[in-house]
DNA sequence: GTCTATAAATGGATAGAC
DNA sequence: GTCTATCCATTTATAGAC
């Protein structure tokens, strides 16, 4: 399941395929996206990428490759620039609200839905592919949080314990149900206002939870 | 969309006729559950099912429909027994604890997960779909959450506030990132003892954050 | 390498006999 | 109501010309 793209039937050097190649990568994250794995077809993806089939095939080997490399391609555009320490002078609260904000928006992102939906339903069939967006994903921004938890722990700012139970419970208490309503659809996208309430309460529980002194919350 | 099963092309009334819905639908749960919806096809549906297709579509005007009574069926299953109230007498955290199992168990049954998986990706493009399973699925356990952490807020066992946040936290907190994982096949479901470790770890947070005293909770 | 044209199979859905 | 047989569209993948 060859999705680091070593090495494809076509050569990659030339900036022409390079170029081609591109094209039938965003074509295809696009119509995945828009109609699901299962009812977007290669004639679609290589119509929109302005290719003939003959050469979608040349650059992959089959379906079930091109999706892995769709996975592949946007997992590492989205774990980009994944949460950006805002102002470490900050109080911890004030801090956690942005990580969550942020934390959040990714969430909700319908990139991240679409990318979630698809995946969630060929991860059955298809173990290494859950897995390889699960580490591509998931997994950097868990590993993220456990970095700024852990520094605060150290900093006394929360009470020592396991920092990746504490991250975990952080995107669980941020997240709510919104992630869930969102990805079955049961209503338009939260709001700014919504999120923004849900963040609040989530980083509030959190600071009970695992704040270092008693409860310097406000109610 | 029409799926609470009040009238489709055959008459429901003899127990000949119930029996072959029956099985149509249990068949088809099985294949959409294995192969996942768009790779189930209605030939085999209707061969698992031990009837002709046109049998099939004379109980079931197309796939959608077929699969929308599959999901609500599931979902009544479900949501039978749902939380019964362990032992009134217990202390709140032994009781918190059973709920949390019971949780989790539900979360992470196969059935749950392979649901889940087929409505997420459906959802995009069916989103009444993706409605009825929240309304059927999630509400009701959520509902039934906040009705047990209403009568501890009454009882003077946890703080007062929102109910419904405090579910949606609650199931959060027990969850981690164990569903996740089960979800994309990340890898072999979680045993017993990990869903132990995140039940326990994700109520003496809840404890933490909602406990109505200090911190009742021994470290 | 890239195209056009087509192969080979399978999909959902239906007609007509009984 | 139920079956057998079939229609027609669409699918993935490939062969062969340029």
């Amino acid at each position: 399941m060859n999705t680091t793209a070593p090495r494809e039937h076509a050569h990659a050097d030339s900036p022409r395929a390079r170029g081609k190649r591109q094209a039938v990568l965003a074509a295809a994250a696009r119509l995945f996206r828009e109609h699901g794995y299962g009812d977007a077809s290669m004639d679609a993806v290589a119509e929109r990428a302005g290719v003939s089939k003959a050469t979608l095939y040349a650059y992959f080997p089959g379906k079930h490759e091109l999706f892995a490399a769709v996975i592949q391609q946007e997992g590492d555009q989205k774990s980009a620039g994944l949460l950006t320490e805002p102002r470490p002078g900050d109080p911890l609260r004030t801090r956690l609200l942005r990580h969550g904000r942020a934390v959040l928006d990714l969430l909700l992102a319908e990139e991240t839905l679409s990318s979630y939906r698809m995946v969630a339903a060929e991860a059955a069939r298809a173990p290494e592919l859950g897995r390889l967006y699960y580490e591509n994903g998931a997994a950097r921004l868990h590993a993220r949080l456990e970095q700024v938890i852990e520094a605060a722990m150290r900093a006394g700012e929360l009470r020592r314990g396991p920092a990746d139970v504490a991250a975990a419970q952080f995107i669980g208490l941020v997240r709510g149900d919104l992630m869930l309503r969102a990805l079955l659809c049961v209503e338009r996208v939260a709001s700014a206002r919504e999120r923004q309430a849900s963040v609040r309460a989530g980083v509030d529980s959190f600071c009970r939870a695992w704040g270092a002194g008693g409860a310097q919350v406000a109610p």
